[in-house]
DNA sequence: GCCACTTCTATAAGTAGCTGATGTAAAACT
DNA sequence: AGTTTTACATCAGCTACTTATAGAAGTGGC
């Protein structure tokens, strides 16, 4: 399975030259969004709380693809930087559900409106096209990271 | 400087619903593409020796952002996994140049191919104008990110 | 109602990958 | 020759992960 055989007439190369500098690209863009004290995984938690309301440490695991540990470490951090909180449910009492705090959807919104500057003083270089491009693209991105089996299975890559 | 006063008309409010979850968006991005041994700096790192030649120790610091220990450290490891080697300049004694092995560039070339097949299954979903705004967006990224000031201001987005 | 099994979260130990502060050697001034 | 600058390495400390394991609470068979 080749980018050619799929992609059609003159899609192929231009695909795999942009592919090729792909990992610069996304350090760029990954030193460009977060300058403040978040992890990506720390910002996106925090987003999926703002934006879902509370949840359980297990769903926000299998969200978040890291291992169960590893999200407990995340929240206990969250938590101490007064961003969210663990409540316990009532109904289950193994359960600890996570809540952002008035502080962490105040971090959330600065972010957000930074990144939002940040972009706009980007994209003044850019002309409407291409601008109109970018923002299909970001939608189709999405849609495919949604559709995307959450578990990108190391085993793949590897060999 | 807000989005809606360059965008023009309708582009400021799909821009902004876009970049709200932008964090996550990178996450998934880089869980698609890291899947082996190697950090985005790693990658970064291997694939610019590959791609421009051996360089010293100070070049790569400056191209990849990272502090001079950090990327000490980083050839270290790269060092020791075998993909990269240090080599001295006889011009200049203080100088550690860094190049590139048979295996790191066999490496490289596996990822890429890799990173093309996946990217190859990803975009069956995807029709060839969404496909042709894609690459047009990552060109356009890449402009971006070349003229971009290389240090991104810490203090710029931290209040 | 007890036992085994499963589910949910936490803890422990180890590693990668960064940081700032500092050390050391070679080169460049003056 | 002595001072300063440049280039890289080392050290201590931190974050953010990993796997392995523990422990507590719910679930189903009997």
């Amino acid at each position: 399975m080749t980018i050619r055989s799929e992609a059609g007439p003159g899609a192929g190369p231009d695909l795999l030259r942009t592919v090729t500098s792909f990992d610069r690209l996304l350090r760029l863009l990954r030193r460009l969004t977060t300058p403040d004290g978040l992890s990506l995984t720390a910002a996106s938690t925090l987003y999926r709380l703002e934006e879902f309301g509370a949840q359980r440490v297990s769903e926000l695991t299998a969200a978040e693809g890291v291992t169960q540990p590893g999200m407990t470490q995340l929240i206990t951090r969250l938590e101490r930087d007064g961003l969210a909180e663990r409540r316990s449910d009532p109904a289950d009492r193994r359960v600890v559900v996570v809540a952002i705090t008035p502080a962490g959807r105040d971090l959330v919104v600065r972010r957000r409106r930074a990144r939002a500057e940040k972009l706009s003083a980007l994209l003044a270089g850019v002309s409407a096209d291409e601008r109109a491009a970018i923002e299909l693209s970001l939608r189709v991105l999405e849609r495919l990271a949604g559709t995307t089996p959450t578990a990108t299975d190391p085993e793949e890559m590897t060999g």
